[in-house]
DNA sequence: CGCATTTGACCAGCGC
DNA sequence: GCGCTGGTCAAATGCG
């Protein structure tokens, strides 16, 4: 009770991203006509941002526009971000750090795959090899519960120390970051195949959260879908990770296969950091009026309006921006996103 | 039969 | 230390 109120973050923080930096970005999505796959809504709704509070950080976080302008040709994301969009309209696009302390136990994406403890994943992020194996640890003192894991049962009592040890200097998550989109549909189609692990109710919502994991093999890019108790209307989607493989529907050479896979390799050229990630969820995103059906019980290709953008791209130093208290009032957030502060001497 | 979803239990972090 | 909360696990279930 008392921890709502005292919690600023708390009216709204669906994806607790970051209750200290954040970086709210919004950006013009993929809007191009001439690219056949988007097909052209008629209630296109572009906002820009405002009301945003910027804020030095801390160095060690890397936001969202930092990654993107550092691993990436700004030209191609202008332009695409110049393009319109389809189905769906991006309300906003919020960047989360990697930072995170908060009450993420395990979160990070990599430990799914106990597999591949070191998966390219890794080498992509700011986390050292050492990570993974921390993470994989967590899994395993998480499973002790269960008795199926009995490969290396010996280690167990050791690895719950470690994985202690270790998750203290780690907690750095993978970064995140979530956009608003305005859908009747929760999980919108982006591409990849997603599976569900998890939903919880969301306080103070009615809507409750789900939790997906990318079905690719070693892929552990988790994303979380909700709905804005706000505005109903509005699907919070928050992207974790990076994908390690191609996107699926990409592969089926279409448009928008073509569109990711050129700034895939610009975004390849340099850090293949969050840009890389960032494009190969939203290109895909936009051509989801492609059947593929998924494993969604929303089936339904709907009238997903993307709404939203606004990217903030400074090269000057790291600027980000955090969302202010009041940010988490969703309500406040869409409409308001009429214009953005620009930092821009 | 294989894969995805559902759902209650479990776990870790945080505030009090 | 306790309770709350977000995130994850995994058995059960559903579905093609």
């Amino acid at each position: 009770m008392s921890n709502e109120e005292r919690d600023p973050y708390n009216h709204y923080d669906p994806f607790n991203y970051s209750h200290q930096e954040m970086d709210r970005s919004c950006f013009p999505f993929f809007n191009d006509n001439s690219s056949s796959l988007l097909q052209n809504h008629h209630h296109q709704q572009v906002v820009t941002p405002q009301n945003h509070q910027v804020f030095d950080s801390n160095p060690s976080y890397m936001s969202f526009t930092d990654c993107l302008h550092g691993s990436m040709d700004y030209n191609i994301l202008s332009r695409a971000f110049d393009m319109s969009c389809s189905s769906s309209e991006v309300i906003s696009q919020i960047d989360d750090g990697s930072k995170k302390a908060v009450g993420e136990s395990v979160g990070t994406s990599e430990n799914n795959n106990p597999s591949t403890p070191n998966s390219s994943i890794s080498s992509s992020s700011n986390e050292a090899p050492a990570t993974a194996a921390a993470e994989e640890d967590s899994v395993k003192s998480k499973k002790e519960k269960n008795p199926k894991g009995s490969e290396e049962g010996d280690d167990e009592d050791k690895s719950k120390k470690v994985t202690k040890t270790k998750k203290k200097e780690k907690r750095q998550r993978e970064p995140r970051f979530a956009f608003l989109t305005k859908s009747e549909v929760d999980h919108l189609e982006d591409g990849y195949r997603w599976r569900k692990y998890g939903q919880k109710a969301v306080k103070n919502s009615p809507y409750p959260r789900s939790y997906y994991r990318c079905t690719t093999q070693k892929c552990g890019v988790k994303k979380r879908v909700e709905r804005s108790y706000q505005d109903p209307s509005i699907v919070i989607t928050t992207y974790e990770g990076q994908h390690n493989h191609q996107c699926p529907a990409t592969l089926r050479g279409n448009a928008t296969g073509m569109l990711s896979t050129s700034l895939l390799a610009s975004a390849a050229s340099g850090r293949p950091s969050l840009p890389h990630e960032f494009l190969t969820q939203f290109l895909p995103m936009n051509h989801h009026h492609h059947h593929h059906h998924q494993h969604n019980q929303a089936g339904q290709q709907p009238s997903n309006s993307m709404l939203y953008s606004n990217l903030n791209i400074h090269n000057h130093h790291q600027q980000q921006l955090q969302v202010p208290p009041d940010f988490g009032l969703l309500q406040d957030l869409v409409p308001s996103f009429s214009h953005k502060q620009q930092l821009d001497p």
